[in-house]
DNA sequence: CATCACATGTAAAAGGTTACATGATTCT
DNA sequence: AGAATCATGTAACCTTTTACATGTGATG
């Protein structure tokens, strides 16, 4: 339930409108937690039901601002410093790479080619985003400059290990079927 | 819908029952896609609905046999090598990080020591599983080696990002101070 | 006065988790 | 005989995605 930690979280910066809130999902936190609008405005319902936020002012088109409340900031406090929090987490790249057996050598080293090309893709965007600073006066700054250098570290380790992998499958080939050859290079 | 195709792949690899592959979810894939027993069966009846598996086989306590069909594998083939497949990706870790600036400057680089010591246990865990060398006698050998090698890189690359973001804290409060020295290989 | 940005909501469907339920076979 | 393992399924609930639906206020 971690939409829930996550809005509490941008609400405790800055008190904030469900709109205002989409804006930084849609932007800072798309890589880390996307989140609907539908989503979100359940969620905020939801939060103020449990008198975790408050609804603490009215703005021009039915705008609602929230503010935590006292309860809403322990257990954001509660959460964000227990480190056994971690939900399971899925990785599509490696199911691809598990079953990449299922077609030939040549194929699966121009798959993780252009896996190579896509980390590189990302690691300059996010290298450009970090020359840009503009994410650094908003409210995330001081440590969402750690979070952006996960992010660099992260893009760097991708390209680097599938570039390694690419090099690592042999021109052996491997059947239509893939079950009775154990495929390249025996280690 | 990958769980879809995670199936279509353990059973292109070798025909199955749901329990067969839940021991597969349980142990290989728990770190790639989870998976539960109720997900799992659901979803082989509804493969075998959609022609791209068929049972082939029935055995002693109504084990049911899944073998992929001609439709199944080039369903599989073309998801496997399609580099654009790549769902949202969320990062609980990284939301904690963002929302650190609750807690005072301590806490919050306790919480990224005690992240650096827990990837350093998966690291440890990872090597052991490496030396083991159980994993490459199954049907997954060969690539699941590769992945192997992504989770080990992964591991490190998060104890020292966290070892570094632990030494960032406390330097400067409220702005930031740019420079890394243990920043990723450029190129 | 038209268009864009602001602003909030609901409904249906798909995907995922937890808990319950049942029974057969093998091993000690 | 009792326990462990093999084996499949269903029901309730929660989370996420996609699509629909509506209206206000500011700007050119």
């Amino acid at each position: 339930m971690s939409l829930r930690h996550a809005l509490l979280g941008l609400v405790a910066y800055h008190p904030a409108s469900g709109y205002d809130l989409m804006a930084i999902f849609r932007t800072s936190l798309a890589h880390v937690w996307p989140a609907t609008q539908s989503q979100v405005y359940g969620e905020l319902a939801r939060l103020t039901d449990a008198e975790l936020l408050a609804v603490t002012a009215q703005g021009p088109r039915g705008r609602k601002e929230f503010t935590i409340t006292e309860a809403g900031r322990s257990e954001l406090v509660r959460w964000v410093t227990d480190a056994s929090v971690n939900g399971p987490h899925r990785n599509e790249l490696l199911l691809h790479v598990f079953f990449l057996g299922v077609v030939d050598a040549g194929e699966a080293r121009q798959y993780l080619a252009r896996q190579a090309e896509l980390a590189t893709d990302r690691l300059e965007l996010l290298r450009r985003l970090e020359s840009s600073r503009s994410w650094d006066n908003e409210a995330l700054g001081s440590y969402g400059r750690l979070a952006l250098e996960h992010g660099l570290r992260l893009a760097a380790m991708e390209r680097d290990w599938a570039e390694w992998a690419a090099s690592q499958i042999g021109s052996a080939p491997t059947s239509s079927n893939g079950s009775s050859t154990t495929g390249p290079s025996g280690r």
